[in-house]
DNA sequence: TCAAAAGTGTTCGTCCTACACCCATGA
DNA sequence: TCATGGGTGTAGGACGAACACTTTTGA
């Protein structure tokens, strides 16, 4: 907040130049691999450069209508169904812009389906890339797309967040998928149901509606996302001795 | 980021006048109760209300620094021994400040032993308030309080932020008071004790040392701070609705 | 009839809760 | 010797990991 209370120092203080920005993680899981969506720098600095969409705020909206502004200009991705966009944390070092003061606001995106990107608005291209084959991103954009997955793989533990990777009506062989994609390890199946079931709100089932999955076996039932933002008991990952990521 | 890319648009989006401030949300465990450190506004607007102490970032220094800064100028809390800074969110819509477009990235901030502020700086006053009797706090901190009070509950159950609310040696029934302060529910010593214990690199013996608490009873044998930050397996907190503590 | 994927059952150990009990100290 | 807070022990139930087994589909 602003300090008012600030006699002589407040013109002195208030109105540095700051750009404000936001950068967006974006994630989808996808033939069961983790993929980020990152454009390609057209300009200086970093020209050819992978780097997370994004951009300047405008005078009049918050950093999440931004986040959404950006994604649909620079992406094509505008009015995704169940989109999940939530704050990561705010980069704000001097010099992590080269050319002047730059404060970003960092988000991450959880999308099911992977839709095939625009690459419009700003940014000359836009693709999907398999996470980890991406390469030195712009800036401190490696620090941000890591930040974001540790977040991502934190929050599976205890969030309702895997959901927002599955569309609409998703089987649970899906959802498990996401979590082994995200945290890559495997899970038990059965194990895996029964605690999903357990875990009040987190989904429900669409009655009698099934789905064939792979071509072959039985046909799967068919759940959607919970109300339920928390997950109580969290469904922990499994144990790698004493210390997690 | 800057999307450079942005060939006549640039000029247009970069350089709105943001200011970008820091709020602090400081908390500490006094005498059994949560406390909030928070500074009398002398200026328009909201002037004699309880704000959460913070102030502009200058020219050349990242949000980390403006917050030490800030909290060291308001309330004269310099270098505080084990002093826990972190990230809450950054709050960005327009309107939060009636005067002009302002960005606050806000930050949790943990504290032991509670130290009496010195109200100095900008601040008309700073005091230590128990939490809950506030009232309504200035701009939009009533919702900054509440976001950092949630995630610091949430966070003591699988990280060990409790022991930065306790001075460097401590005793396990002043680390259960900061949970059973936080969080507001009673819990089993015992059981307490066996899952600290249990929990690897949560606290460290010191060795020999004990000392007496509330003046009577067993002399309580002290602990250190341990090296993980996070916890395996997590402490979660007692039975909301349903679940069996 | 086989392979593949979904779904159920069961065992067995571990962890957790609840509560009883002992210890050390000041008054 | 009592009140107070620290600390240990333990029985019983809940939970979870591992894995055997059944079901339903396409080829």
């Amino acid at each position: 907040m602003p300090r008012q209370d600030r006699p002589a120092g407040y013109d002195r203080h208030a109105y540095e130049p700051f750009a404000v920005t936001v950068d967006l993680a974006v994630l989808t899981v996808r033939d069961g691999a983790l993929h980020v969506l990152l454009v390609e720098r057209g300009q200086e600095p970093y020209t050819g450069r992978w780097a997370l969409p994004g951009g300047f705020l405008l005078p009049r909206e918050s950093a999440e209508t931004a986040a959404r502004r950006e994604l649909a200009e620079e992406t094509g991705l505008a009015d995704v169904a169940g989109l999940h966009l939530e704050q990561l944390r705010t980069y704000s070092e001097p010099g992590r812009d080269p050319r002047m003061r730059v404060v970003s606001v960092a988000f991450t995106a959880l999308l099911p389906n992977a839709p095939e990107p625009r690459g419009g608005g700003d940014a000359a291209q836009a693709r999907w890339l398999p996470y980890g084959t991406q390469g030195t991103l712009a800036f401190d954009h490696d620090r941000i797309l890591a930040d974001a997955h540790d977040r991502v793989g934190a929050q599976l533990e205890y969030r309702s967040l895997a959901t927002a990777f599955c569309p609409p009506e998703f089987t649970l062989g899906e959802l498990q998928q996401v979590y082994e994609t995200v945290w890559g390890t495997a899970l038990d199946r059965p194990n895996f149901r029964r605690k999903v079931l357990a875990t009040e709100g987190f989904v429900e089932p669409v009655p009698g509606a099934a789905r064939l999955t792979g071509g072959r076996g039985k046909p799967a039932a068919l759940y959607r996302a919970g109300t339920a933002t928390a997950l109580h008991p969290p469904l922990l990952r499994p144990s790698r001795e004493g210390r997690p990521a």
